[in-house]
DNA sequence: CGGGATCCACCTTGATACTG
DNA sequence: CAGTATCAAGGTGGATCCCG
C-alpha cells in the first residue's frame, strides 16, 4: 500500500519537536542557554558577552531577547550608573536540563559512529 | 568575580549538544526523521515526497544525503525500470527515538507556558 | 555599560526546468 | 522515477557606528 503517511504523525509545523528544533537552533542558542543553565545565577550582559565569545553584541541581545519572550530567562534592569542588566535562567529554563543532558549522552555515545 | 566561564563548560564547538544541533536543524529534518522512525520500513522517494509534503525534490534529496551520511539513514538503489530507490532508518536513527520521544513530551508539558 | 541602527556577506531554501 | 542544474529570494549572523 502507498499510504498517506502524513495523515499517522505529528511531525509538522505542530509537532513539539519541529517547535524544539525552532527553541535552540542558531549557532548560539545552546552555548548561551547551556552556560546559564549550568552556572544558575545572575550574569551581567557583558560577563556573558565575553564567556560565550566570540558572539557579537546584536546576537546575545537577539538571543537573550527571545529567550525572555519564551520564559527561559529572565531580564533584570538596574537602575545604576553605570547601567547593569542581569540575565538568569527561570525554573521553565533549568526543567529542560535532564532532556538536554540525555540529549547529550546519546552525541556522546555515538559521536564516533557519527563522524 | 568576573569567572571565566567559558573554561568551565563544554558549550562550544564541540559540545555534543552543538553538534545535534546541526544534527537536526533545518526545516525539514525532523519531519523527515521522525517519519521514518516511526514507520520503520523503507520507503521510495517519491512517497516520502508526498509524505512530508510540501518539501521539493532538491531539499529532499539533500537531507536525506545528509542523513545518509551521518548513517541514520540507508540508501537502496535498485537496478530497474522505473528506477526504485528506498529509504530506511538504520538502528543508530532508531535508537534516537527515546531522547526525541523525551524531548517532545517537554515541549507538550510546557507548551502553554512557551507561547 | 548595554544596547540600538545600519549595512553587508553568506547560507539556506524555494521555484523551475531539465535528464538518465 | 529519482534525481541534478540553475537562478532567485529571504533569513542569519557579522562588522561597525552610534546613543543614553
Amino acid at each position: 500500500m502507498t499510504q498517506n503517511i502524513s495523515a499517522l504523525i505529528e511531525a509538522d509545523a505542530g509537532c513539539p519537536m519541529v517547535s524544539f528544533v525552532n527553541l535552540i537552533a542558531g549557532k548560539w542558542a545552546i552555548p548561551i542557554l547551556y552556560r546559564l543553565i549550568l552556572l544558575n545565577k545572575p550574569f551581567r550582559f557583558s560577563d556573558l558577552l565575553r564567556a560565550v565569545e566570540p558572539i557579537t553584541q546584536k546576537e546575545l541581545t537577539r538571543q537573550l531577547r527571545q529567550f525572555e519572550a519564551r520564559g527561559l530567562v529572565t531580564r533584570n534592569v538596574f537602575a545604576e550608573v553605570p547601567p547593569r542588566v542581569e540575565y538568569q535562567i527561570t525554573e521553565l529554563g533549568k526543567s529542560l536540563r535532564p532532556t538536554l543532558d540525555s540529549l547529550a549522552d546519546w552525541m556522546r555515545a555515538n559521536a564516533a559512529v557519527l563522524k
